[in-house]
DNA sequence: TCTTGAAGCTATAGTCGCTAGAGACATTAT
DNA sequence: ATAATGTCTCTAGCGACTATAGCTTCAAGA
């Protein structure tokens, strides 16, 4: 059996995290202590393993609801699961590539000014004026 | 003059949100009409493009507060603006690092499972098992 | 057995950057 | 004059937490 605490130590979930867990629906109620603690077992400290390296690789709770409730019944398919780490892994895909855009635009944009003075400031000027930009976002 | 919904189809940025900006005061309270209604000039059409345009390269709202800050006393050094898009430009390189180390990481796992069923599925023992990474997150 | 300090409890509010909705009022076109 | 559209304020909600307040419980040492 595990405190609340040790669970945050052992996964690197913080406490508060893992009670906002629970009201979410992902870590179903553990049993309490007579003081009205929470003491965990094995199976709830390796569903929060879980859940913590999912969000570590990005994907919202709803879809790792959606992996645990497929996980509760094994016997289903498994392109469930499958589609879900291949929609994420798309949405990944697109993010980097928007961000690599935005990135060449920046450091186009970034440590270039060599005026003295804002009023001449080519950075606020490239953030004022769109037509400046190499392509449109 | 403009009203509001003519700045939002200039910049593209919607009415809720030119208010909230007004709010959170990045842009200046306008004038009003008889009727209350917001009456905005070029140059506030000006700044809320300013404000569009640095948001779609995703400045957060205290960093623009601090270029328009800037920008109303034209002659500070302008080391600071460049300072801010730096900056920036740093964390988007490491948004970017970071999420190229998660696309492979899923792409090794999404549309991997060959097993019919969950209770085989790669995709969830892998998200399960922390050890099965390539590298650490 | 008592005490102390760390750890845990609930409940509520705040974060960021919007977005949506309700219900009332203003403006514009016919 | 009326209808259609636009705008107003206010409030609440989103996701995924994080922080705070004020309380109770637990474990270890004296």
């Amino acid at each position: 059996m595990f405190t609340i605490g040790q669970m945050a130590r052992r996964t690197g979930v913080k406490i508060p995290t893992i009670r906002y867990y629970e009201q979410m629906g992902l870590m179903t109620a553990p049993e309490r202590s007579q003081g009205n603690q929470r003491r965990y077992t094995k199976t709830e400290l390796d569903r929060l393993g879980f859940i913590k390296h999912a969000r570590d690789l990005g994907l919202s709770l709803d879809a790792i609801r959606d992996l645990i409730r497929l996980n509760a019944h094994p016997e289903t398919p498994c392109a469930e699961a499958d589609r879900i780490a291949d929609e994420h892994l798309a949405s990944v895909r697109d993010r980097i590539r928007r961000l690599q855009r935005l990135e060449s635009e920046l450091s186009r944009i970034a440590s270039s000014c060599k005026a003295g003075t804002v009023k001449d400031c080519y950075v606020i000027r490239a953030l004022s004026d769109h037509t400046l930009c190499e392509d449109d976002h």
